[in-house]
DNA sequence: TTGAAAGCGGTACCAG
DNA sequence: CTGGTACCGCTTTCAA
């Protein structure tokens, strides 16, 4: 079809019988030069099928567009990378970026790239990375804030970091999912998730709080640790009924797949929801409110989200500070609870 | 903490007393150098915290080693990037191209890139392109195809193409999963989703397929169309009860989230599944088994899939040629259907 | 408003 | 086994 992508921007000068420079100012519209010569050098290029060639342009400015994109995975179960809601996070991030003129390059924590901003910022492989989930350990993205590298991270903005933090009031969220299962009149409420990981600690306190503010026994500890993952909650939930019979009569998750583990579980056992236990999941996944019941969740607006850390994260790329951002959420009553 | 990351090959060449040639074999492991020389010099790299810069060697090598991958999204539906199928696949492609020491660029269609020959390829952002589903128009995919720019598809492979396509034999699967109704006991069996989207066509041929083999009454349209999202779903399944009542006893779904959808519509008209419909969706994400009931679906091999479709993109790279591929497909039982 | 020319930081040919 | 050096293609001062 087309005689090889040979075409340079020096060949193109001399098609046009300009200089390099003229036609390098006419195709990044740079106002030095005369609207007339612009058009006619960018309709020349379109015809010949020209792009500027990216590497050379990112060598010579030193600055690349590009942002890398960090699944912040935990370490064992690659499984996560099945969860929606982190694939909806990455999405927006994907829709935001390019909105502001950067390009996105996709990579995730297992990559064992030793050190990140080596490996994406010194090498000029992007010019700022975005870090999605905190994950168990912050180590690696501690890292990155103090190599000076721009960086923003999804994750708990409450949580005391040295690094911009945008997410969800983790806290509230689960106070608030809490707090309606027990004005719903639950006595024995049960945690599910992982305590150990960073977001998700958060929202384990959000449920204490509200325990202890209403004077709900704690003495036994209703914690059920799993993986966040829905595999390892349907497995989880299953066992503890079979140890322990039906000791709890309401369960906030620690995610929505979590929630959807625990409901099969519960369900295989004809166990009645929302009234024999009720139930809240957390991120309102697309999914939460096809299931029977309809699953009631904290939602966020990772779509408001995804723009505000690209701009933070474009703040720091112009030498501005960028600052920690706590993003509503809002509870979203379905049929898995009982409603007040 | 560390002065900047000023420090480029030369400089390091110069710290070590080499030429920058050794310094450069050394880092790339060429076996020219001594094994001792290129030990201590990579050595030095970390301590330095050097890394090569890659916009200097792309441009020197005319090789990126980056492969854009685009979400070949719906035009309208921008909803179909919750379809936790096709994030399935990107997280899948990811995997593979890291271990084939390739990074990913993440793009979707509806980025208003007119070239995508031209934007990735002719400006040295990407060394070639995997295209993820084959959407509505295959336009743009041509394009690249006729440009000669590696290329490879997720679709059906079956679909005569000008480029290589690795994919599920949709019209096998569906064919099963319209067989494994009408061994339940079907008769009137529903196509639900969009015959015009390309995969969805093949399917919705292995339905028609098996309908015409078992002699099925084929005399009424019992296709339900509409987009590929649950929600579409839901909508239409909800309407088309309400217009025409019960009027079909199976449903052939054209993914899970489609089915999903359906599922909703009929559960909240206590309408028994499978007893008074079958239902077989297309897929097997996570969520299928998940479900009340669990969803009985197609299971596609992403994993598997996601890997041949690298080296046949390397194959390309290398000036060898590619081949389209039909992946496996698998009927995977659940109660959503009844046994036979 | 346009042109000339000096690099950006590696790589790889050609010598030795 | 190692060094010298000419580029890769574009951007951007400086000069006109």
């Amino acid at each position: 079809m087309n005689n090889d992508n040979k075409i340079t921007l020096a060949g193109l000068a001399k098609l046009a019988g300009v200089s390099t420079s003229t036609v390098s100012r006419a195709l990044n519209n740079n106002p030095l030069i005369k609207q007339e010569t612009r058009d006619s050098l960018q309709a020349l290029a379109k015809q010949h099928n020209f792009s500027l060639n990216r590497a050379a342009s990112r060598l010579r400015t030193q600055k690349t567009n590009v942002i890398a994109v960090i699944l912040n995975l935990s370490d064992s179960t690659d499984q996560s990378i099945s969860d929606p809601f982190l694939l909806k996070v990455v999405g927006d991030l994907n829709q935001a970026l390019n909105q502001h003129g950067y390009e996105m390059l996709l990579s995730n924590s297992l990559m064992a790239h030793e050190d990140w901003t080596s490996y994406f910022i010194n090498s000029s492989r992007a010019d700022g990375i975005i870090v999605v989930g905190q994950g168990k350990s912050t180590q690696k993205i501690e890292d990155v804030a103090l190599s000076g590298a721009p960086l923003v991270v999804w994750g708990d903005p409450k949580v005391n970091a040295t690094y911009p933090v945008i997410g969800s009031d983790n806290c509230l969220g689960s106070y608030l999912a809490t707090r309606h299962l027990i004005e719903g009149g639950c006595k024995r409420i049960v945690f599910l998730g992982d305590p150990e990981h960073a977001e998700m600690s958060e929202r384990y306190k959000g449920y204490e709080k509200a325990l202890a503010e209403f004077n709900l026994d704690i003495s036994i500890d209703l914690t059920v640790s799993c993986d966040i993952t829905s595999k390892a909650a349907y497995e989880k939930m299953d066992q503890v009924i079979l140890d322990h019979g039906l000791f709890f009569d309401g369960i906030v998750a620690a995610s929505d797949m979590v929630a959807l583990g625990a409901l099969k579980a519960l369900k295989e056992r004809y166990i009645n929801i929302p009234n024999d236990v009720g139930i809240v999941g957390f991120d309102d996944i697309v999914m939460a409110e096809l299931f029977h019941p309809s699953l009631t969740t904290i939602q966020q607006d990772t779509k408001t989200a995804a723009n505000i850390m690209v701009e933070q994260l474009i703040n720091q790329l112009n030498g501005q500070p960028a600052k920690s951002v706590v993003m509503d959420i809002k509870l979203i009553t379905r049929k898995s609870t009982k409603s007040v």
